[in-house]
DNA sequence: CATTCAGTGTTATTTTTTTAACGGCGATTT
DNA sequence: AAATCGCCGTTAAAAAAATAACACTGAATG
């Protein structure tokens, strides 16, 4: 194993522009590119760190959505996504065919978005890049993406007039995600810069929904953006139903 | 073989969601989530065609960039790989620590932007998703997306005050790419909602720079966006610049 | 000049993935 | 009720990929 790093690295620069452009290059192409064995290669990816991973004899780009994060499937995660899963079915039931719907940051509404391809015809408006990628790739979404200065925290963009660019839309329904609800202290999040194009969407949408687990109820986080008062539903599974019932739940309707 | 779309589909459909979020599932993985064996999966995969698709024992969203379009290295699209590689190193010649860059859209300046982590600071606007995901990983360089609606074809984004977002930018370097460039009837794409940013990038910039390789010489395409002399200079690969001495080349300096 | 060691190729072995073939079960048809 | 057929599991075989072990090279070192 190379401890200095020689032409190891270099091969796995080579290596990373060539994926770099999207795609996936086999190990014996690999091979051939740099002119070395598959087992130099293989060797390489090992030894050192880099952002390439190999998947069943096929390099690819560990960090790009889609391949890294290895889906993990043990005992909780599978009912943790089941949930998250559930959360966004009953979403769903408020959507119709023709909305243009404002879709907040995280990774709340995620499983929503490939769902929205049963529609004939929807505007997906985002101010985030996870979103974006997902609603991209579907042909009957046209996607509206609010852009500006990139916060990797959030995968989310921000910019001073995005708060314009949102109230110049005719946004329909506006489905908000929140990382603390509390009766009291409202509804908060974690980063400062999803503030303005939050309290936007709710200025400006018809139907504002809060789509939130059990998981965010009674927990308050950093930046405020809304009281539950400012919705006109809370989505919520089946545990945050008992939460928002033992809090009074202000007067938003209790949706699903 | 199932003729008729029976749980085949619902199964496919109950995984796609599973990794619509990003990431990928393994083979046993999704038998154990949809409660079947891992040879049904397989036969749904194989018969009807869906955007998942199996990457080495692992289930992957076929349509993420980064997946899909299987790098072919076959002979031709190796040495023209190659080709697009050297042309970007040409451009990094240009680029400095602390520069503001504009990054056009398409797939030439790709192989250049896992190069820019080697740099200590730097800031990319762009109007491209694939640019986005590709700068959006590298920590040392700030990303700028100019959003919009978004347009598959080019996968990039058009909005009405675009130009106006690109002019409040302090850009330093503009790095344009083009589908054709003819000394007489200028340069042009395909796509007119490209033209917009494209000039308004051309008219802020500190400095412009053309890259193309040869293959676009002597090329005309519908949507013309600027002439030779627009540009401080043209980045081209060795053939490009016998092509230019050939056209004359206006009064555009030819660089490396 | 002999030794060491990083870097690499080759080969063999093990593990995993893929493909193919067969058989069972339940619903529908004849 | 027998036959058909869609659907699925199981098993065996083939192919591919991952791992391990060993040998060679050339540069640096003693």
């Amino acid at each position: 194993m190379p401890t200095t790093n020689g032409r190891s690295a270099l091969r796995l620069a080579k290596l990373q522009e060539a994926l770099a452009s999207g795609g996936t290059l086999h190990l014996r192409d690999a091979a051939e590119l740099c002119d070395v064995s598959e087992m130099t290669i293989r060797r390489d990816l090992t030894t050192q760190k880099s952002a390439i991973s190999l998947l069943g004899g096929r390099l690819v780009m560990a960090n790009y959505p889609g391949v890294t994060p290895i889906y993990d499937l043990n005992e909780q995660q599978a009912s943790h996504y089941q949930a998250k899963y559930r959360l966004c079915q009953r979403a769903l039931a408020y959507i119709q065919d023709g909305d243009t719907l404002f879709i907040d940051c995280g990774s709340t509404l995620m499983p929503l978005l490939s769902q929205l391809s049963h529609f004939h015809e929807l505007t997906v408006v985002t101010y985030a890049l996870n979103v974006a990628n997902a609603v991209a790739v579907l042909p009957n979404v046209r996607l509206v993406l609010l852009g500006g200065l990139f916060y990797p925290a959030s995968q989310s963009f921000g910019s001073d007039n995005m708060a314009a660019s949102i109230k110049r839309l005719g946004i329909n329904k506006a489905l908000i995600s929140a990382a603390g609800v509390d009766l009291e202290r409202g509804v908060s999040c974690f980063h400062f810069h999803e503030v303005a194009p939050k309290q936007a969407a709710i200025a400006t949408a018809m139907q504002r929904l809060l789509v939130v687990d059990a998981s965010k109820f009674g927990v308050v986080r950093p930046a405020y953006f809304a009281s539950l008062d400012d919705f006109d539903g809370v989505v919520t599974d089946e545990e945050g139903m008992h939460c928002i019932q033992y809090l009074g739940c202000g007067n938003a309707p209790l949706l699903s």
